[in-house]
DNA sequence: CTTCACGCCTGTCAGC
DNA sequence: TGCTGACAGGCGTGAA
């Protein structure tokens, strides 16, 4: 479900907390859902552990433990990570409780269960293609204009499909490549390598402009989504086009749109986005 | 190599 | 009220 700014919202509102605490017990309610190693060597390697940091890279979290090793979680559509002391109620939908030395604990829940998790060393990290084959995110110095640009060129998709690539971009997802477009005036059934220059310019300063406010806004809950503490984000309110179907455009009055693009709902305004 | 359709799972909601 | 089908924030696989 989440997406970069949904991540990068339950990354900053759980380090403080999950940095220093030590793992005494992992309990499985669902061990399906670890996908390296074993569920058994998971669950016997994690216990004793101390997570001494919390990155993030595209819509992956790391939590960096005091053996060197990497544990990785996706949440994938509807996983949810979150933080609670002894008087809070679990989540519904938890399938594995991490279990600290100071009686608080962290849980992965996850209604469809879709999600994935891995333990890793740092020179292992290859075996999750996803992650290793990431490319650059929005907001870093490595997503320039003309790194944008001159893939694009090479790219006879449509511009949806691209912008969903993690290979090409790492941390979009369909909500904010629904609105990236939308503010950019760019149609999402657009062959990639047909924009003009200046459309490619006006959709990488959009693509940036939505994750940064996606990311000031803490994230969008539509459903599922949550950050570390319980608490949802508010960017659903300053969407443009994404889940106003039939509603009037902000611009021009025009109902927006649904179609079924690159696999995915698809919201835009006919009129504003050529 | 690229692009596309589909499967993975389960919950929720609109429409009948 | 109950049922059915469509849809859901993502991504990996295999076919063309």
């Amino acid at each position: 479900m989440p997406e970069m700014p949904e991540v990068e919202t339950i990354r900053r509102s759980l380090i403080n907390k999950v940095s220093g605490r030590k793992i005494e017990e992992v309990e499985f309610l669902l061990s399906r859902l670890v996908k390296w190693p074993s569920a058994g060597e998971f669950q016997a390697v994690l216990t004793s552990k101390t997570i001494v940091n919390l990155t993030r890279r595209g819509k992956y979290l790391l939590f960096h433990l005091d053996n060197g090793q990497i544990m990785v979680v996706h949440l994938r559509m509807t996983g949810r990570l979150s933080y609670i002391v002894p008087s809070m109620a679990m989540d519904k939908f938890t399938r594995i409780i991490f279990k600290f030395d100071n009686g608080d604990r962290l849980l992965y829940a996850d209604s469809r269960t879709l999600g994935t998790l891995y333990l890793l060393a740092p020179d292992e990290l290859w075996r999750i293609s996803g992650l290793a084959n990431m490319g650059p995110e929005p907001l870093s110095a490595e997503f320039s204009l003309h790194y944008f640009a001159e893939m694009l060129k090479k790219r006879h998709g449509n511009i949806k499909a691209v912008l969903l690539n993690q290979k090409y971009i790492g941390g979009l997802g369909n909500i904010y490549v629904d609105e990236s477009m939308a503010i950019a005036g760019i149609h999402p059934e657009r062959i990639a390598s047909s924009l003009t220059s200046c459309e490619m310019e006006l959709l990488f300063h959009a693509i940036n402009k939505v994750i940064e406010d996606g990311i000031t806004h803490g994230g969008t809950t539509f459903r599922d989504y949550r950050d570390g503490s319980g608490k949802s984000g508010s960017h659903q309110h300053h969407l443009a086009v994404y889940g106003r179907k039939a509603a009037p455009c902000f611009t021009c009055g025009t109902p927006i749109v649904w179609k079924s693009i690159a696999g995915r709902g698809t919201h835009f305004c006919p009129d504003c986005q050529k």
